[in-house]
DNA sequence: CAGTTATTATTAGCTCGCTAACTATCATTG
DNA sequence: CAATGATAGTTAGCGAGCTAATAATAACTG
């Protein structure tokens, strides 16, 4: 058989080369590919636990604890015990945190932009929905898809 | 503006998840996902230095370099000196690295299989062809693609 | 042919992903 | 209320990707 004719074997390509191509582009702003991932879903919503945070992005919780701790040391969070339980904590985007959001639309609608600038718009709009039912098998389904 | 209607973001997402999931597959048969990453092209042909693998498979050559230490010590590959360039190396597959074809076939198309379950076979091509496109956004259009 | 430049492999050290194992705390249940 | 079990965070250690820096060798050039 030919490995190559798979989408597996292109999707696990296309991946390592993505991940490459997004933490050069964002060391411009000074972001790591990891912290990124947990920015998006704080910007979402900050303030919540590791563990609730883990989930959302569906990272294991030794891997969001690190990429916080590294967060912390640049100053882009903040992480504060919980009142009514020692054990929890609760993950607080700092002003730079939040600043840095605006730095990231804008290198973000680039990548966007040059990935696809050979694709018609049609063509976006197929892969993102194929995408999003790669995504379903294996998030299951996104249920802030539907309203929000 | 929301990052999750990107393809980018949906991109980042699916690849590492479908990393994690291929590791946990692999398992089964001992091996780690770089290491099969280097396989598949030694499969292809072996006895290439290890630029070579590198450069077609889409690595840098420190990362190839630590993984063909690992496959060295499972022995997986060898490593001969080039005779008539001291700096360069041949990478050849051992027996078993030959044997070990068979097995990730087996585990190869059940992952293929179930990622695409949900799929029709239109909706396969098409997820393959816009892969395919994204691919050589980053790697430039494949040379065996029109031939072999 | 001596000196510089380019190439190959390697080492060191970073982030990111994981699992396993540990600690502290909460919850439950006897 | 004491013991057991579940949960949150953390630490340790691994593989995979990267860049930067070294060492050895080849190739080129004056």
């Amino acid at each position: 058989m030919k490995f190559e004719d798979t989408v597996s074997h292109l999707l696990s390509r296309v991946a390592t080369a993505h991940k490459a191509h997004l933490e050069k582009r964002l060391a411009a702003v000074g972001l790591h590919g990891g912290q990124l991932s947990v920015l998006f879903e704080l910007w979402r919503r900050d303030g919540r636990r590791q563990v609730d945070l883990a989930r959302e992005i569906g990272l294991a919780t030794p891997t969001v604890n690190k990429i916080l701790g590294g967060m912390i040391e640049v100053g882009l969070v903040d992480r504060t015990r919980l009142e009514d339980d020692a054990r929890a904590t609760r993950i607080y985007l700092t002003d730079e945190g939040h600043a840095m959001r605006a730095k990231v639309e804008e290198v973000w609608l680039e990548v966007e932009e040059e990935l696809l600038s050979e694709f018609t718009e049609s063509e976006r709009l197929i892969l993102f929905s194929l995408l999003t039912k790669v995504r379903n098998y294996y998030f299951g389904v996104d249920p802030d898809q539907v309203d929000d």
